[in-house]
Formats: structure tokens, sequence, C-alpha cells
DNA sequence: GTGATCTAAAAGCTCCATAA
DNA sequence: TTATGGAGCTTTTAGATCAC
């Protein structure tokens, strides 16, 4: 039996913190816009953390565990010590980060894993509205036009969702504590303060054809039970917002918005990981076969904890109303939602099933048309089960090896991605409007741009077409607050710039789909005298002319680059490419495709990624420390890599015990490998080389404990190839490669004991403060089968 | 070791888009 | 209304390199 994870709920909590030493100018700025401490209420999540009272001071040591007083936090990293410094005076609301799975996944890109360390700032922003004093609203009658249904058969279980009335199989899904107790009892506003006083009952004001609508939904909501009539005598209670719609995509429709952007000042601020196009696109397969799925009315599912239902009040034309379910416009609604079918789509992906979740669209992917219509009927079943509503027109349960999804088409036989037709019509019609000599307002080239950058991730060289736009709309010298309706003529500049936008092709021709599962790398480096570069053991070097030498460092070592590409291009032609430099502009310009600080260097990275797009199949830059920062030790850096955590050796020997022991670690160092032949994520040293993903791997018995974003690329080799792994991997929920775990398996997982030296970093001087949170199972997956 | 100079990143705001 | 992205700008911070 697989138990449930055991990592906490929430990732953060507010710390009120005193310390005595003197602001820095900047910092004392922050400081000032910090707002007066109210009283915080004690998390209601399981696993969060509680306040600290107001009048506590404490001292932290860089690299100092907070678990003294905080268990579960992680490093105190040297900025956050320096900022738990600076507070004095009064006190400060600072938000920590736990070291978050998710985090670490978004930090692999960089050296460093940063801690979040967020003062919150509190604007104050009065809502608009008409306000009644209280006083009037006690006088006056509610009774008013009744635009009611009455409710008098409604029953409790009824204002509590769909989904309590399926509690008992929530319960068999094995989900966290918090989201059966979301479910069963109503969710619990997430209150970083006290909730917001009475504030009279301010009313929501329309005329004309909006009246009549506003008047429809909010019977349409009654029916519905996602609101309910507020008893006469509880009218003066609670918390009033304003209530209004919006056109739902298409036109066809109202979507209902409560105004509650008071209420959410009061609210917790959680982050959350949202399904990407980037995770989307690298897990589709060749030949895929999807079904997409859409729930009717997702955030009504949930109720609202009948107690915190007067926070959710409204009123209109006399008579007041409060939601039962979850309304949009509260801030933690996508997130509470995401939360709860996350933990309902876990028994699917633990049983091999692959789906991908956005809110509340669905898509299930199988390798067989058969497959992915037995996928979907159990997704549905077990959806319907739990007492989720399915939107049967939205959906699309016919099996296709193509299909829109999140404004994308996907093509799992030409194994393209490419933006919808939909989308791709938008950004052309607002591509005609810029017409030679054709006056347009600022508004609409901000539009292109912000067209542009939602299209880039699917649109070829996007990003390096749009640079040239940026600098157009940036020699305006137009302001974005100011100027929205000057009017300003198209030149031929900005039509050149809009020329390969206006290529059919440029839009409809899509990407690739897929995961590197293997790439080459090139590590460079340049001085003012000369470059040099490796290769696979091979070298190249060379010295600047003299006039060359008189170039800035960074077009030198984007010069390099260049030239050591084009040195190995034998050994480089059609593969994925990775390059590894010490220049961090490097680094950026090549893989945002160029930039708009300096001219010179954009071009030459202009022509760089020209250069490679005919002949490499993908070129991507990482930044390697230089010399300087080779020896720094570990806390100095900040916190500990997620790579670099080393199991405890009698834990690795259980593994060896249950499935052999493994000839070759893939992501180790010289002082973590568990193997005497490994590779490494950055030593030199290793006995097989750096970098695991640039090179064959023997067809032995492996093993790989690979930071979080090598694990789709990890499965996808041994995949292809049908090699044997013994995976160590955090066994969460939301993570889609649950599923390809599960379709790989071998043998039964093994859950990783929990002790508190199950992970450590310097030669065993850190200790993973939190290691039951990873929720680490040994997983032998076995390719080719 | 220090300061100058260059860069990008980060954090704060703005705009745009997508999704719900 | 919210969330997630993509840009921009401004300011601060941090890293790399060079000259001294």
């Amino acid at each position: 039996t697989i138990s449930p994870p055991r990592r906490g709920e929430e990732e953060a909590c507010y710390l009120t913190q005193s310390s005595r030493s003197v602001p820095s100018p900047v910092k004392k700025r922050r400081k000032e816009r910090s707002p007066t401490v109210h009283e915080m209420e004690a998390p209601d999540v399981p696993g969060s953390l509680g306040a600290l009272p107001q009048s506590s001071s404490l001292q932290f040591e860089t690299g100092e565990t907070l678990d003294r007083c905080f268990p579960g936090l992680p490093y105190v990293s040297p900025s956050t010590a320096q900022r738990l410094e600076v507070v004095s005076g009064g006190t400060q609301r600072i938000k920590f980060g736990f070291l978050h799975p998710d985090e670490v996944s978004r930090a692999e890109c960089t050296p460093r894993i940063k801690n979040k360390c967020v003062i919150k700032k509190w604007q104050k922003k009065r809502c608009s509205g008409q306000l009644f004093p209280a006083e009037d609203a006690k006088t006056s009658p509610v009774s008013g036009r009744s635009l009611l249904r009455e409710e008098m058969s409604s029953s409790e279980g009824d204002a509590m969702g769909p989904l309590a009335a399926r509690v008992d199989q929530w319960r068999a899904c094995a989900v966290h504590p918090w989201v059966l107790s979301t479910v069963a009892n109503g969710y619990k506003l997430q209150l970083s303060v006290k909730p917001p006083s009475f504030n009279g009952v301010l009313s929501s004001v329309a005329d004309g054809p909006s009246a009549r609508i506003l008047e429809e939904e909010i019977v349409t909501l009654l029916n519905k039970r996602a609101i309910r009539r507020v008893p006469d005598e509880e009218v003066c209670q609670g918390f009033y917002s304003k209530y209004f719609l919006i056109p739902k995509k298409g036109g066809s429709s109202l979507r209902p918005i409560l105004d509650l952007r008071v209420l959410n000042k009061h609210l917790r601020k959680y982050t959350f990981r949202m399904l990407t196009y980037k995770v989307l696109c690298s897990s589709i397969r060749p030949n895929d076969w999807f079904v997409t799925i859409d729930l009717a009315d997702a955030y009504f599912h949930i109720a609202i904890y009948p107690a915190h239902r007067k926070f959710l009040r409204f009123a209109y034309q006399g008579a007041a109303y409060e939601f039962q379910r979850i309304p949009f416009g509260l801030s933690l609604a996508p997130r509470v939602f995401s939360k709860c079918v996350e933990a309902a789509l876990f028994p699917l992906r633990n049983s091999g099933i692959r789906i991908f979740s956005y809110i509340d669209d669905y898509l299930v992917c199988s390798h067989s048309r058969e497959q992915v219509i037995t996928d979907s009927v159990t997704v549905l079943r077990h959806l319907r089960n739990l007492g989720f509503t399915v939107n049967e027109t939205k959906s699309r349960l016919e099996p296709s090896q193509y299909t829109d999804y999140l404004g994308l088409t996907l093509n799992s036989l030409s194994y393209r991605v490419r933006l919808s037709t939909e989308r791709e019509q938008t950004f052309n019609h607002c591509l005609a409007l810029f017409q030679l000599g054709k006056m347009v307002t600022f508004r609409l080239c901000l539009r292109l741009l912000g067209l542009m950058a939602s299209v880039i991730s699917v649109v070829r060289l996007g990003l390096l077409m749009m640079r040239d736009v940026q600098r157009w709309v940036a020699s305006l010298r137009l302001c974005s607050r100011k100027h929205l309706s000057r009017r300003v003529r198209v030149t031929a500049r900005c039509m050149a710039a809009l020329r390969p936008w206006r290529d059919p092709a440029a839009l409809t021709a899509g990407v690739p789909l897929g995961a590197v599962s293997s790439r080459v790398t090139l590590t460079t480096d340049a001085s003012l005298w000369g470059w040099g570069a490796t290769l696979s053991g091979r070298t190249a070097n060379g010295v600047w002319s003299q006039q060359m030498a008189q170039f800035h460092i960074n077009v030198l070592e984007m010069q390099a680059v260049f030239l050591a590409l084009r040195h190995f291009l034998p050994y480089l032609y059609g593969r994925h490419v990775l390059v590894k430099t010490d220049n961090s502009s490097v680094v950026a310009y090549i893989n945002r495709q160029g930039g708009t600080r300096s001219q010179q260097l954009h071009e030459l990275a202009r022509r760089l990624v020209l250069w490679s797009s005919s002949r490499l199949l993908s070129l991507r830059a990482t930044h390697v420390a230089g010399v300087l920062n080779r020896g720094a030790d570990l806390l100095s850096r900040g916190n500990p890599l997620y790579g670099e955590w080393r199991l405890h050796p009698q834990v690795v020997a259980q593994i060896w015990q249950r499935y052999g022991k493994a000839a070759v670690d893939l992501f180790a160092s010289q002082e973590n490998a568990h193997c005497p032949l490994f590779f490494s994520l950055a030593e030199g040293s290793a006995p097989l080389g750096v970098d695991a993903l640039a090179h064959p791997w023997p067809d032995v018995l492996l093993y790989a404990f690979p930071p979080l974003s090598l694990i789709s690329p990890t499965l996808a080799r041994v995949r292809e190839q049908g090699l044997s792994l013994i995976l160590v991997a955090p066994r969460w929920p939301s993570k889609h490669w649950i599923a390809e775990i599960v379709q790989l398996l071998m043998a039964e997982p093994w859950p990783l004991p929990c002790r508190r030296d199950l992970l450590s970093q310097a030669r065993g001087e850190i200790f993973h403060p939190r290691p039951d949170r990873l929720s680490l199972w040994a997983w032998p997956v076995r390719g080719g089968t």
C-alpha cells in the first residue's frame, strides 16, 4: 500500500520580528512602507506555522537552521539574515519561504537556491462603490424587490457542495488532511490578519441592460446554490463587496465576479505552481492520443466554511446575499481549487495515467486510441465519483492525435505545437492595424508586444523576432502610465521589425514537442588575450587580434562561444547543445535571444542564434561559477543545493539489498557518489564526465537521485534506450512524472525510511531540516518493455 | 585589497497576454 | 476579480574584470 505524502501543506508563514541595528537607506524605505502589525490568527492549516508574538526578538546566524524556533524552516541565507537584522523599532511582517520542492525546481537553472524573504507591502486602496451607513442598512427594508426562488428546500448537505457528499470517496483517496477538511467542512479563509469588520451594506449598482443581466445571474447563482439570501436579522454583519459581471471568452456568457480586493488584503499570500507550456510540451510523446476534460462551474464545487460565508456578501436592489461556494475574485481561489484537484488526481497518476491539469481543464494522454479511451473513462468515473460535474460540451472526449489545450494546438503526429487558430487570428488582427504611415495608439503598440510575449514560446525564434519591435517601441520614449492614448506613426523601421511576423508560416509552423534527453556540453572561456573551449576532452583556442582585444569582455565571451561552436560544428550538428560559460551576460543574451541593454552584444547574439537555428537542434547556455567561486564553501553560497544532498549510506545499502547494487551513479559529486563510477553535475573530476545527459549511458544497473528538473529527461532516456535504473525521487501528488515512473516500474517501489540524518551535505555537517517533506521513494524502473 | 566599470538579477511598479 | 506568463522602467545588489 502506498501511503500519502507527508509534505506539509503550506509553505510559508508570517512572523513579526524586531532587532536593534540601524537600517540602510533602502531597507529603511522598505520599512517605512510596511504596515502596522495586527494581531495575527493562528494558522488554520495543519503543517503551517504559528505566528511569533509581537514582542519577540531573535538573532540568527547565516546558515543556521531556524528549527529551534520554527520547526520546518530551512536555512537562513545571508540575505535573509541581513534582513532580519535590519528590522528595528516596532515590528515587521516577513514572509519566509520554505525550501519548497517547487522552489528547488525553479532554482535549478541558477547555481543557488534562495530563500524567499518577502516583506509584504500593504497598499491602501479604497473599495469604490456606494457605501450605505450601517444605521441606514439597519432601518432600510431588505425585502425589496424579490429576485429569489425560495430556498426552503435547501438542506445543509446541499450548501456544503457536491464534493462534501462524497467525503468517504475522498477519504479513500488518502488525500491530505487539509484537503479532506476543505472538502468536508468547507474552505476556511486563510486569514493573515483579523477579518475586516462590518463596513455597512455596500450595494452594487447597475443600470440598463446590465441590471437585467445581473438579476438573471443572481437567480442562476441561487439555483446553483452558489449564493444564498442573507436572513434579515443577519444583514448588518459580515463584510460586503461589490458584485459585477465580465464577459467570458467568446462573449457568449458572463462571469460573475465579487470585487474582493479589500478582503483579499486580509488573506495570506501564497503562490503555487501552475502547469506551464514548457512542462506540458516536454511531456508529450510522439503519437500520443488526447482527450480533454473540462469541469462545469469549477470553483462552485467547493463550499465555504459556514462561519466564513458572511465575509463574502454583496447586496443588490435591497437584498443581501452571501457566497456559500468559492467565488471568483478570492485571491486564494485558484490555489485552493488546484490543491484539491491535484489531490484528487493523484490516485490516477499513481496508477500510471498521464493527466495534466490547469485549474479545471484536463488533458489525458496515452500511447494508443484504445488506452486513452480506457484512461479517460477511468478519469471521468473517478472525478464524478468524487462529486465533480463534467462539462460535456466543452470536453472533447473523442480521442484525437491533435487537440487544443490552453490556447495551443498539440499535434503528436507531426510532433509539433503551435498557436491555436483563435489566438492566431487575434494576433493577426492586431498586426494588421500596423500599416506604413498610419497612426496607432501607444496602447496598441504595448498590446502587440503583449501578444508577442504570449506567443513566443511556440514561435520559432519568437524572442529574436520580438527584439526589433521592442527596440522600436522603446525608441518612442513614451511612458506606459502617462502616454497610453498618445498616437504614434508607424515608420519604415517599425514595418521592417514586423516583417518576420507577417510571414504566415511564422505563427502556423509551431515548434517541436518533446524533452531534451541527450545533449552536448561545450565549455568556453575568454580573456582579453584570447579564447578557449573544450568539448568532450577536445580543446580549441585562439588569440584575439589587436582590434578584437579592444572590445568589452562580454563581447569577447560571446565571440568565444561563436568561435567554439563553429570550430566544433562537426560534433554538434543536429544535436541539442548546452554552452557553459562564466559570463552571466552571455548566458542571458543566448537564452533570451538577444537583449535591449547592449546593442553590440545583441547583434552578436542575434547572429549566433540565427547561425545555430539552422545547424543545431537547440542552443542553451548556463552559467558556471568562476575560479573565485569554485572554492567557496557551501554555506557562504546561501542555501544547500538539491543536487548535492547525500543519502545516508545505510539507506543506500538497503536499496542495494532490495534491487541489487547499481554500477553507475548518474547525478553525483565526488562527495556524495554511491558508486565508484559516476557522472557529476558540475565537477570536472568525475570518472565518467560532467553532465550525464551529455554522454551515453552504459547498459548496467544505474542509480540516480537527480534534480527535479532532470527527472523527466532521465525517464525519457531510460524509456527510449531500455535501461534499468533505481531512481530516487519525491512522491508528490502534483507532479506529472509520477505517472511516467509508474509506467516504467519493474518492481515494488520503496519509501525511504524517515530518519533525521537521511540527507546530508558538507560531509555530514548539514542535515536537511525536514527530509519527511521530500517524501522520497526508491523507484526501480526499466525502459523499452 | 580597493575602487571603477560593466553587466544581470532582484524587487518594486507599469503595461500586455493567457487561463479560470 | 484572481492566477500565471512576457516585456518595460528604476533602483539596488552582486559578480566579474581590470587597474592600481
